[in-house]
DNA sequence: TATAAATTGATTGACATCTAACAATTTGTT
DNA sequence: AACAAATTGTTAGATGTCAATCAATTTATA
């Protein structure tokens, strides 16, 4: 449903790259709705299983600061996330040898355990949400996405 | 950028529809750290100009109910944000004759003239980020979500 | 009409997020 | 080497968000 509908509006908003901008956050509102749904089955936030996925497919060590700048969140939310993901035992912080200020966040067996039960599942929905595209839709949407990105983070606000 | 080099993955992520979701949802993370930002020049938050904004294109009176339906978030979040708002002068809840269950809300002078002056500037804004794309992309962008808005809230999770 | 069901707004407790500030520590510069 | 600057993780306070619950009220049904 458009935008203008769906917002029951008096006049209709006009401005195509408003509308736009709208369709794009709205769509992500919705979104994030449906995927808190399901990650609460696993005892899990969308932030939290976004971490522990991180923490899968990492590269090298990461600290906590690293983790912050991967998931675009600050340093003093992730210390919050990893305070429940720890307490429940899914991650670790690991001490550094030679620098006494940092931490290596790794994943716990159970927290590996619990990703590579849920993955596939979060997978399999977000392949239902998506067949519909072809595979070059995909790419156009994400290049899309890419640009904006790009331009957000650049263009002074 | 590619996410995957955003994330610093060790394995790529193979998925083309979980990357463009996680696209999809990064873009919005992105923009609303500029949104923020933005509206904090102004006082307000995000959450809080989208109600201002919401009750300047309102069509008829709306209960505290009918705005979390148009924005998407449940009544609790209505009140809080509403809460503040009242506290700062720009909104104002009305008592409803023939129904003492329910409030309209409506903005005050103050309100009012506050989404005037933002309002512009928030548009040039979006103007200048999404300036790169022609109405014809937009208008492509818009109904890709809107499609994956309808699946969303369609597809069981 | 009387009772059951649904709706509305508020509240509570949990979580995520931010900014600002802080202490501890590391890095860079003179 | 000594001092200044930057980084790291944490904390506190603010805000937004949700689910669950509640009381008041309205609507629907028997």
């Amino acid at each position: 449903m458009s935008i203008n509908r769906e917002l029951e509006l008096e006049r209709p908003i006009q401005d195509l790259r408003h509308e736009t901008l709208l369709n794009i956050v709205r769509t992500v509102s919705v979104l994030s709705i449906k995927g808190e749904m399901f990650f609460r089955r696993y005892g899990l936030t969308e932030a939290q299983f976004n971490v522990l996925f991180a923490l899968k497919y990492k590269k090298k060590k990461w600290t906590q600061s690293d983790l912050g700048k991967r998931l675009v969140v600050t340093r003093a939310s992730i210390t919050s996330i990893l305070d429940r993901l720890e307490s429940k035992g899914l991650v670790i912080r690991n001490i550094v040898e030679g620098n006494r200020r940092i931490r290596h966040i790794e994943l716990t067996p159970e927290g590996l355990n619990l990703v590579q039960k849920v993955e596939p599942i979060y997978r399999r929905n977000i392949h239902k949400l998506l067949s519909c595209f072809s595979d070059k839709e995909c790419l156009e949407i994400i290049k899309y996405m890419e640009t904006i990105r790009e331009r957000a983070m650049t263009i002074p606000y």
